[in-house]
DNA sequence: TCTGGGGTCCTAGGACCC
DNA sequence: TCTGGGGTCCTAGGACCC
C-alpha cells in the first residue's frame, strides 16, 4: 500500500455542462462568457477544444473571441448548472473514500491508500464519468503540488503520475510559470535574474531570492522548482473570508452620483449574501477600477460585526468617498470582510 | 486583443506601544 | 535635541488562481 495524492481536475468543465444539455453544439466552437452577448464587455470563461483551436481560451475577451472565431456558439455564464453539476462530481468522489478536499468547482484533492494508484485514478475516471457525464483527468502525486501539476499532464481524460522519481526528468526544462503558484510576473522578474526554468530555479540558493521576493516568498520559489509541497489534503470545510459584488460598466462612468448609486445597490447585495450564509462583516472594501485599468481599494471598518444594509450601505458610501475620482471609471465593487 | 467576476494570500509601510 | 529596537496591528497594493 501506499499514500497518494490524487488531484481530480474536470476537463473542459463549464463547456462540457454546456455540452450535455446541448448535445447538438457537440463538435462546434462553443464559448461560454458573460451574458452571451460578444458585443458586451466581458472575457471568455469556457471554451471548446474546436473554439481553442482559433486561438481563444479562458480569459480572451468576447469581443476578440467573436473576430477571431466568428462561427462560434455563445453561451451565457450558468453558474446555477455549473454548481449543481460539482456538486454530482463532488458526491461522486466522496464514494471512493479517503480525504477529499475540494478545491473549486471543476477540481478536487483526494489523499487515499491504495495498493495500485493508476487503477485507482482510472476507477475515478470511471465513476466520475458514470455519476455525471463529465470526463475528468487525474494526476498523481505524493504532494498537493504534484498531483496538481500532474492532471494538467494527463489532459484530457487521461492519468498521469508525477513524484519525486520523475520530477526533474518532466520538469526541469519547462519555464518557471508552469509551476502553480508562479504567474507571468514571477516569471518576468525571475528572468530578469536570469533563472528561466524550473531547474535554474531550483539550483537557486534560496538566500538569492530572498532580497528580491521576501524572506518567506524567495525561498518557498526555490521549493516549488524542487516539487516540495507539505500542505496537507484537508475535509476542512471551507471558511469563506470575504464576500464581494462587482460589475464592469458598459461605459465608463463619470457620474459621481451614478457610482455611488451602483455603490450602494452592490451593498445591499452583499447584505443579502451575508444573510444567505449566516456570516456577518467586520469591514467594507470599495474597489474602484479606472479607465485605464489601474485598480484602487479603500476600506472602513465595522463599529461591530452586522449584515445590516444600511451599515454596509453607509460603510461603502464612506470608502468611496476616500477616492479621488479624477478619471472616468470602468469598475466598481464592495467586498465585506468577514468576522471570524 | 483592450482586458469578467469570484476569491486567497503575501508584503510593505506606517502607526502605535513598550 | 535627537532619538534604539522589537512587536503587533492595520491598510493598500499586488500576484495568483479558477
Amino acid at each position: 500500500m501506499e499514500r497518494v495524492v490524487l488531484h481530480v481536475d474536470l476537463d473542459q468543465f463549464i463547456v462540457a455542462v454546456e455540452l450535455l444539455r446541448r448535445p447538438e453544439l457537440r463538435g462546434r466552437p462553443v464559448l461560454v462568457g458573460g451574458t452571451g452577448d460578444p458585443t458586451r464587455r466581458g472575457v471568455v470563461a469556457g471554451a471548446s477544444y474546436e473554439a481553442r483551436e482559433h486561438g481563444v481560451r479562458s480569459g480572451t475577451p468576447l469581443r476578440t473571441a467573436a473576430a477571431r472565431c466568428p462561427d462560434a456558439v455563445f453561451l451565457p455564464v450558468d453558474r446555477d448548472a455549473y454548481l449543481a453539476a460539482s456538486a454530482t462530481v463532488m458526491a461522486a468522489l466522496r464514494e471512493v473514500g479517503g480525504v477529499l478536499e475540494e478545491a473549486g468547482w471543476d477540481e478536487a484533492f483526494l489523499l487515499v491508500d491504495t495498493a495500485d494508484a493508476e487503477r485507482t485514478a482510472h476507477g475515478v475516471r470511471r465513476l466520475v464519468a458514470d455519476r455525471s457525464g463529465l470526463s475528468c483527468s487525474v494526476g498523481i502525486g505524493d504532494n498537493k503540488l504534484r498531483a496538481k501539476l500532474a492532471s494538467g499532464f494527463a489532459k484530457p481524460g487521461g492519468v498521469f503520475r508525477l513524484d519525486v522519481g520523475n520530477w526533474v526528468a518532466v520538469m526541469a526544462d519547462r519555464p518557471t510559470d508552469a509551476l502553480w503558484g508562479v504567474g507571468s510576473k514571477t516569471a518576468r522578474r525571475l528572468a530578469a535574474r536570469g533563472i528561466a526554468t524550473v531547474g535554474e530555479l531550483a539550483r537557486t540558493p534560496m538566500t538569492d531570492l530572498a532580497g528580491e521576493f521576501g524572506p518567506n516568498t524567495g525561498p518557498w520559489l526555490v521549493a516549488l522548482a524542487h516539487g516540495y509541497d507539505s500542505t496537507p489534503v484537508t475535509a476542512e470545510p471551507y471558511r469563506p473570508r470575504s464576500r464581494g459584488r462587482e460589475v464592469t460598466f458598459q461605459q465608463d462612468v463619470r457620474d459621481p452620483g451614478t457610482l455611488r448609486a451602483e455603490v450602494d445597490r452592490l451593498a445591499g447585495v452583499v447584505a443579502d449574501d451575508l444573510a444567505e450564509d449566516g456570516a456577518l462583516a467586520r469591514r467594507v472594501v470599495v474597489k474602484v477600477r479606472d479607465a485605464r485599468f489601474a485598480t484602487h481599494t479603500h476600506g472602513v471598518g465595522l463599529d461591530s460585526p452586522t449584515r445590516d444594509r444600511a451599515a454596509l450601505a453607509e460603510a461603502a458610501r464612506t470608502a468611496l468617498a476616500l477616492f479621488p475620482l479624477d478619471r472616468p471609471v470602468r469598475l466598481v465593487g464592495v467586498r465585506a470582510e468577514l468576522a471570524a
